[in-house]
Order: C-alpha cells, then sequence, then structure tokens
DNA sequence: GCGACAG
DNA sequence: ATCTTGTCGC
C-alpha cells in the first residue's frame, strides 16, 4: 500500500487541513477545489476497489471507519482495515469531509491491498461548493475516486426510469426535483452528477465525480458493483463492517 | 430573512 | 448516522 498510505498520513499530519472553525473549513475547501481533475475512468481496467464507510456510537464520543477491498471482477473480498476513532468536527452538512475523513484516512493506512479505486459514501461534485467528501479524499490522496450517496444535497434531479440501468443528469442549481434533467443538460446546463437507478423499483443513488475519474465510468462501474442491491457492494461491506463493530463494543469492550 | 441540509 | 418490530413485496 505503499503511496497511497505515505500520502494518508502526510495529509493527516498537516495540520492545515484540519481547521475546528466551519468558517476555515469552508475557505479551506475553496481553496482545494481547484486541485480536483476529471479524468477517464474505465471500468474494464479496475481490479481492486475500497469501498468505505463510518459508523457513530452514541453521544457523539465514538465512531469506527472501515475500508473494504474487493475484486472488482468477482466481488469478493481481498483486504479490509477497521479502526475506532473519536469525532474531532461536528456534523455540519456541506463539510463531511472534516469530521469523516480523518479516521477514513487511516482506515486507509491499515489497508495492505492498494485499491485502483475508493468509492466515498457521499457526493464529490454534486456538491455547492463542488467539493463533496469524495473529491475532498481524492484530492488530500490524489487518488481516484467516485462519489455514490443515497439522498441529494445540491443540484436538479430527475427520477430515471424503473428499471436497473436507468438514469438522469444531476444539474448544477438548488437541490430540486423536477421532470426532467436531459433537456436542461443538453443546453448545456454544468452535468454534477448522476441518478441511478441500480435496483429495478427501488431508490436509487446518486453518482458524482470524486477525483481523477469521469462521471460515465464512474456510473458504469458503480452498476457493476450493485448487481443485486441498491448500495454498491464496497460500501454495502465497508458499512456491515463498521456497523457490527460499534455494536459489538457498545456494550462492553 | 427563511428554508434546505450528504453521513 | 442512530433509536427500532413487524410487515409488505419480489
Amino acid at each position: 500500500m505503499d503511496d497511497i498510505a505515505e500520502r494518508a498520513a502526510k495529509a493527516l499530519d498537516n495540520a492545515e487541513n484540519w481547521p475546528d472553525d466551519p468558517k476555515e473549513a469552508v475557505a479551506r475547501q475553496r481553496l482545494l477545489a481547484d486541485r480536483v481533475r476529471t479524468e477517464p475512468l474505465d471500468p474494464d481496467s479496475v481490479r481492486y476497489v475500497a469501498g468505505l464507510d463510518v459508523s457513530y456510537g452514541v453521544g457523539d464520543r465514538e465512531l469506527a471507519a472501515a475500508a473494504v477491498v474487493l475484486d472488482a471482477r468477482t466481488l469478493e473480498v481481498v483486504d479490509t482495515s477497521l479502526i475506532a476513532d473519536t469525532p474531532s468536527f461536528p456534523y455540519i452538512s456541506g463539510l463531511f469531509g472534516f469530521r469523516e475523513l480523518p479516521p477514513v484516512l487511516r482506515a486507509i493506512e491499515g489497508l495492505s491491498v492498494s485499491p485502483d479505486v475508493f468509492v466515498s459514501d457521499g457526493f464529490g461534485l454534486a456538491h455547492p461548493r463542488r467539493f463533496g467528501v469524495a473529491s475532498h479524499l481524492g484530492v488530500l490522496i490524489d487518488a481516484p475516486v467516485i462519489g455514490s450517496a443515497k439522498s441529494v444535497l445540491y443540484g436538479r434531479n430527475s427520477m430515471p426510469g424503473e428499471e436497473r440501468g436507468s438514469w438522469k443528469p444531476m444539474v448544477a442549481g438548488r437541490s430540486e426535483l423536477v421532470e426532467d434533467t436531459e433537456p436542461l443538460a443538453a443546453q448545456g446546463a454544468e452535468v454534477i452528477g448522476r441518478v441511478l437507478r441500480t435496483r429495478a423499483r427501488t431508490r436509487p443513488v446518486y453518482v458524482s465525480v470524486g477525483h481523477r475519474v469521469d462521471l460515465a465510468g464512474s456510473a458504469d462501474l458503480i452498476l457493476r458493483l450493485s448487481p443485486k442491491y441498491r448500495i454498491p457492494e464496497p460500501i454495502r461491506h465497508a458499512d456491515r463492517l463498521c456497523g457490527q463493530y460499534r455494536k459489538e463494543h457498545a456494550a462492553d469492550g
């Protein structure tokens, strides 16, 4: 896990990355947002995918972060990393990274298999400042990251067809459900993500570019990673792992 | 000023 | 995110 672990450690050590004031955090986002890059992502070339997630305990005093690496072909788990920590930044919508990335970076440091791409439970460019947690993570470790969220934070969106694989673009603007975003995208509106149906007749997920990936490739990969359930397998595994860990440590040790 | 608001 | 049993649907 050479390079990535090293960059994660460096990002954690840099105090500039971890302001304790929301105002400074927003300024930090604006500064780092310029470093976000979109690059082609060929799903066929992806071998290892890492899913990331965090779960919280009671009283906002404890949390667990997990990173689980899957073989993109077989969807078999090939590596896991889990850490327990304490939140050091409050939950503020739009400022996720400052709360969740410290433990997530530590979990990433614990991996022995180097992922080709990471999947984060949140947004990338589909964010008011185009800097959701997926972009934040991507910039800190300069690695490919895809954002896959379960609900909308920002952007006009539409519901795709009921069948698996259907999708609609998300375009810049206040969070709002409209009849059809396709005409808006065709007319040149800024496309910031995709509403993707990963399972028939089930609520869609919201995919956006985090860093060093492109939207079409990201949506394609997310669909492949969700052959049966709504939530992509890497994130489901990470969710399970940190969720059960926290429960086991809520009653005793 | 008011409402919205990822996990 | 978390607190929580049964229940409707594929």
